[in-house]
Order: C-alpha cells, then sequence, then structure tokens
DNA sequence: TATATTTGATATGTAGTACATAAGTGCATT
DNA sequence: AATGCACTTATGTACTACATATCAAATATA
C-alpha cells in the first residue's frame, strides 16, 4: 500500500516523509487536472483513502498549501482552490534575519538592477500629476536626517509605483528591509551626486537614458561599494 | 490558555487555526531569541505544552516551516534550524498555471526591466572568456526554430550567469517558464532588429550604454507589446 | 406559495493515544 | 580501547473521538 511510485529515480537517499510525498502528489494533481481557482477538492478523509494515508499526513500536506493560499478551507463546505499570493508567500522567507550574507549582497544588487532598468517601464507611463507628486516628495529631501531613509523609501516607492505594476511596487517594498539592511551593515552614508531633485529634473527633460544616468549617479556610492567587494 | 496573545492588532475576523498561531509564534520565538541555523529547538511535546496545544497542531506548524527550509528535523536528534533556500521556495509559487494573467504580465515587464538594468552588473565583471562563450552561444542562433527558444535561454541566462550574482541567475530562471508561457500567450514571435550576434559585438566595444541600447532593441517586440497594453 | 425556522448531516479543527523507527547513550564483553 | 548490545528518546504515522461551523433538507409559519 506504499504509495512510493515506481517512478522514484534512486535520488540521494533524502528520506521524505510521507507529508512530502502526499504535497508533491496534491501539487502534480491539481496540475494535471487543471484546477482553477474555486474548484472544489475532495474531502481530506477521501485523500487519505485514496492516497493509502492516515488522515493526519494529509492535514499536514494540506496545511502547507493552505499556507501558500494555494487552497482554502471552510468548516464543512470542503476544500477548494484559491488563487495564491506570490508576493505574500515570498514575503515570509524575506526576512534578513535567516538569509545568509552572501544572498543578502545578490538581493542588494537585485534591486541596484531594477532601479537601473526601471526607466524603460517608467516613461511610457509617466505622466504630469506624477511628476508633481515625486517633485513634492523630493521636496521634502533635505529634512532632518531622521527621516531620510522614510524620505528615500518615498521617492523610490513611487517611482515603482508610476510603472503601474502592482507586482513590481510589491516586490521593491519586500526588498526595502533587506537593503535597509546591508546598507546599515556597510560603514558611512554618502549620498550621490545627484539628489532626488535632480532626478525629477531630469524626469521632465523626458529623456530616458539622462534620467538613466542620474540614476546611475544617485546610486553611485552603492554601485562603488560592490566594486570593492569583486 | 489561549495563545491568541493580545498584540492581535484587531485585523478582519479572518479565522486563523491553531495551527496558523503556532506558526506565527514560532517564527515569532526564532526571531526574537535570534537562533542561527544549527542551533537545537525543544521538541515537539515540550512545543506543544508551552502553547497549550496539542501535539498535532505543533506539527502542522513545523511541516510548514520544514517546507521552507526553515527547520530541519532528524529523527531522535530534535530539530534545529536550518538556512531556507529562499528561492528553492519562491519557484514552488511561481507556476504559471496558478498565477492570474495580470501577475504573469507584471512578472513578464519584471523580466524586462531587470535585463534593461543587467548591464550595470555585468560590466564590470565582464572578462574576454565571458565574450567568446557569449559568441559561441549566439553563433547557433540561427538554427531550426525548435531550437530558437532554447538558444535565447542560453544567451540570456549566461549575461546573468556572468555577474556572478547566484541569486540573480536563479531568479531569472526561474522567470523562465513564466516569460515563455506570456509570449507563447501572444500572437506572433517577431525578432528584434539586433541579434544576439550584434549584443556581442556591442559588449566587446566596452561601451555600456550602447549595449543596453542594442539590448533594448532586441527585445523591442517585448516591448512594443506592452504599449498596446496600456 | 413563499418565507422563516429547525433539524440533521457533514467536513474541518483539535485533542489524545498508541506504536514503529531511527538515532543517540551507556554498559558490558572481549 | 574497540565492538556490540540493550535502553532511551524524539520524530513519523495511524487511529479514535469530539467540537464546531455550515450546508441542506424538512418543517413550521405567514
Amino acid at each position: 500500500m506504499l504509495p512510493l511510485d515506481a517512478s522514484n529515480n534512486l535520488e540521494p537517499i533524502l528520506s521524505k516523509t510521507m507529508a512530502d510525498i502526499v504535497e508533491a502528489r496534491l501539487r502534480e494533481n491539481f496540475r494535471k487536472r487543471n484546477y482553477k481557482p474555486g474548484d472544489a477538492l475532495p474531502t481530506e478523509m477521501e485523500m487519505a483513502q485514496s492516497l493509502g494515508v492516515s488522515r493526519n499526513v494529509v492535514r499536514e500536506a494540506l496545511s502547507r498549501l493552505r499556507m501558500l493560499g494555494i487552497v482554502e478551507t471552510k468548516k464543512k463546505r470542503g476544500m477548494v482552490m484559491a488563487k495564491p499570493d506570490i508576493l505574500g508567500s515570498f514575503e515570509k522567507l524575506l526576512d534578513p534575519f535567516m538569509i545568509d550574507e552572501a544572498t543578502l549582497r545578490d538581493i542588494f544588487e537585485l534591486r541596484l538592477v531594477l532601479e537601473m532598468g526601471l526607466p524603460d517601464l517608467l516613461f511610457p507611463r509617466l505622466t504630469d500629476e506624477h511628476v508633481a507628486e515625486l517633485e513634492k516628495i523630493a521636496a521634502d529631501e533635505l529634512t532632518a536626517d531622521n527621516f531620510r531613509i522614510q524620505n528615500e523609501i518615498a521617492f523610490h516607492g513611487k517611482l515603482y509605483e508610476i510603472t503601474g505594476n502592482q507586482t513590481l511596487k510589491r516586490f521593491q517594498s519586500m526588498l526595502l528591509p533587506i537593503f535597509a539592511y546591508v546598507v546599515a551593515l556597510e560603514e558611512k552614508p554618502i549620498r550621490g551626486k545627484i539628489s532626488h531633485s535632480g532626478l525629477v529634473d531630469l524626469l521632465r527633460t523626458g529623456n530616458k537614458e539622462a534620467f538613466r544616468q542620474g540614476m546611475l549617479e544617485h546610486l553611485r556610492p552603492h554601485f562603488d561599494r560592490l566594486q570593492h567587494q569583486l
């Protein structure tokens, strides 16, 4: 009655638990049958019986899928597929506290790359209102140092927001703690030669590449740090 | 004996299960005590008793953390903290099959942004050997259409690889299926004016911005599609 | 007939017991 | 000291029991 399917190409012994196997089988099934959000699923007992395991094991597997938002359960109604909030789940993992330094640095670089590629999404969707909003934020740039980070976040966050790409915006928000963490690890905070106001001016010219170069200057201190690590 | 901590700012009623609560409490504890990989954890029974819940509930919560690679368990040795493989877990979520179209499109754009920001990581770390490897891949560009996608993947994948940023590289690999999926959704496959060979030539000049503009041309068909959706 | 109420059935959520299995620990024997 | 044995312990799995929420059908009511 072992559900260990014969397709089990003998990989490194790694002892999978039943819950692991059931989880995989369920995912596999969902995909094969092309379940869509809202579709009803069998009951826990039915799954347990058809897989030949205890309800306990099935519940452990379902608990995982539930956490990821892949399925939802109501008391009597049974289970239904749900549309998982990918980024929400991803957020649970992006805790600087449990990421090794090498990966933190990688993510730091990833953010820089995003920032440099952003203009190509930004400019096609930029309006005068957007520029006005950015200008307002940039005007607060020179207040007390306590709020400097806040202001950084507000300004760059706004840039992502303007792209209209919700996923990108949320992704950036999630990277913020990591960015802050890595920056805090390093020594003195240096400002780039180009300020937020300078960036707004470049935006207003409508010259995408000029803006990109401005952004590069704005981020220069961070890029310079990277060089030292090579 | 309700473990519902008072810090529970009253959010929408959302009925959390005990497993949800225990999971949150455990994470909270791990962070508070600054557990590091390898540190030993209490036994399931101890957790259950100290939290006032059944071992079943604790196991469901631990099962989730285990899936994410946050903890590891051995038969008698008890549990220890582990270093989670963020991207590995993220991969489980990035299945085009269960992501809604809006998000798919967002991710598609995200990839384009990455590609356009890449030069700033690429050039500082580029060597002659890298260029040679890219050239070799580009040479295969014009073979049968069956392999065109393969070749695309190989070339762009190589670019990410050259950055030396493992996380970025893996992230890009994970986005590939989504990219392919979205492209397949759209109509005719059009090639940009600039081929891979053209990009290699630009690389060789050492002119970062020229290369970036080349990349923009290479990706032009994709960017154009975006415009239509605005 | 249509609406409201009650009742019953059902699936999930939680608790608890039991036992198999793996893996340390320490004792005993050589 | 090294090997082998029994003992202990924590996880993995199975099973039972019951609370709770909710759907559905039957009943009562206007």
